[in-house]
DNA sequence: TCGTGTTTAGGTCTCT
DNA sequence: AGAGACCTAAACACGA
């Protein structure tokens, strides 16, 4: 079964802690309301279904510039809505719906600007019913969802059109959709820079010399497609890495104070289930040019594990290449025969939910920390009582 | 100057 | 308990 979710240690999450016991969502309700989205007819998987075009319930943000909802669907796909987004994007591509344009605060439907009150409707978990929309407070600024910074940026990447974004991109994209991170941001964007440098599931894309700016954009790597099995944003089980280190030394590093442990790994081989690329699949026929295509992270440059020479010329190839090797990930649940970019996102914390719900979504999570709430540090931070942000994550259960 | 990118270091938490 | 994933802080270099 999937998208069972273990519950019983999310309380804050699953939102309970910031309710009165009379206003509180239980966490099958909310699951409940969760999954009737993902099952309904056409949205499940859908990873660039956007429910709120077609739910009464949720009425779908408008972006700024738009008069109505836009129809359609697609990240990149909805008429009117990427002319909307594209302005004033570095890419020059749809950024991921959810960014500035999308999701800010005025999409609220209490239309709070400082996006701390929501009012919310929602179907009764038990009859089914629309109720009337109900009035909640919660101050939700200092939950930290349960992504990884790795999880979000994955999802950044993949809800984007051109499937690579620039860091200040990320950026805006992390902060619209999760208001928590509109504080701290030092802090938090630290590691996101860190996360990208770090991490070989994310390559780097030199800008075109007639497209100047500040930053790099930031693809996912091809080989690095199904990390989050099931399109469950929470915790990988297994880190992306190349291959490449092994042979080389090079590219990026990976002897940090756990990078010994990994490389104590790496030289072992690596477990089984491990994602990394050592067999990389090779794509097929494609409609791109064939000096730009991109088999493997054999085709990165060899010391730096970037992108080589030819798709720094034509990095407008690149995300389709991207998107193309993200299809080829070995199914690692075959027995679903799932499309490989429906499997992606038919958890209820894949970013597709995460998308269709922002409202939803957003009211859902409450902190880590237990009852007892988060406490505020010195920096107005969101740590817990405990500074344990793990703490009440959630966890999947994958096909149980 | 500031944003970006890399690297190191040390810590917590989960999983096996 | 150990390994691994992840978070946070910080120093540093580089370029717009």
């Amino acid at each position: 079964m999937l998208s069972a979710v273990k519950m019983e240690d999310l309380p804050e999450w699953s939102g309970s802690s910031y309710y009165g016991e009379a206003e509180c969502y239980s966490a099958a309700a909310n699951m409940n309301s969760m999954s009737s989205y993902m099952n309904a007819p056409g949205m499940t998987g859908s990873g660039h279904m956007n429910a709120h075009y077609m739910n009464p319930v949720h009425p779908a943000p408008v972006p700024p510039g738009l008069s109505h909802p836009p129809t359609g669907s697609g990240t990149g796909m909805i008429p009117g809505l990427n002319s909307a987004l594209q302005a004033g994007t570095s890419t020059g591509c749809a950024p991921p719906y959810g960014s500035a344009q999308g999701l800010s605060s005025e999409h609220y439907q209490d239309g709070s600007e400082d996006s701390k009150v929501y009012r919310l409707s929602y179907r009764s978990p038990v009859y089914g019913q629309v109720r009337e929309p109900k009035p909640y407070r919660r101050s939700y600024t200092h939950a930290k969802p349960p992504y990884s910074y790795i999880s979000l940026i994955t999802m950044a990447l993949q809800q984007s059109s051109c499937k690579m974004l620039t860091l200040n991109e990320l950026y805006t994209w992390i902060t619209d959709l999760f208001p928590f991170y509109r504080q701290n941001q030092q802090r938090w964007q630290n590691s996101i820079r860190h996360s990208l440098s770090f991490n070989d599931c994310f390559i780097k894309v030199p800008r075109l010399p007639d497209r100047p700016g500040k930053g790099s954009f930031w693809a996912l790597h091809p080989d690095s497609g199904n990390m989050f099995e099931n399109g469950c944003y929470l915790r990988r089980q297994k880190r992306f890495k190349t291959g490449k280190q092994q042979a080389t030394g090079t590219g990026k590093q990976q002897s940090t104070s756990t990078g010994g442990k990994e490389e104590k790994e790496e030289s072992s081989g690596g477990k089984s289930n491990s994602v990394t690329s050592d067999s990389p699949p090779s794509l097929p026929p494609s409609s791109s040019s064939p000096p730009a295509t991109l088999k493997s992270h054999q085709d990165l440059d060899p010391v730096q594990q970037r992108v080589p020479s030819p798709l720094v010329h034509t990095p407008h190839l690149y995300p389709m290449l991207v998107h193309e090797a993200s299809h080829l990930k070995p199914d690692p649940h075959p027995h679903h025969h799932y499309p490989p970019h429906l499997y992606s996102f038919n958890h209820p914390f894949s970013i597709n939910n995460l998308m269709n719900e922002p409202q939803l979504h957003r009211l859902e999570y409450g902190g880590y920390g237990g009852q007892t709430g988060v406490k505020q540090g010195p920096d107005n931070g969101a740590m817990p009582d405990n500074g344990n942000y793990y703490r009440g994550v959630y966890r999947p259960l994958m096909n149980s």
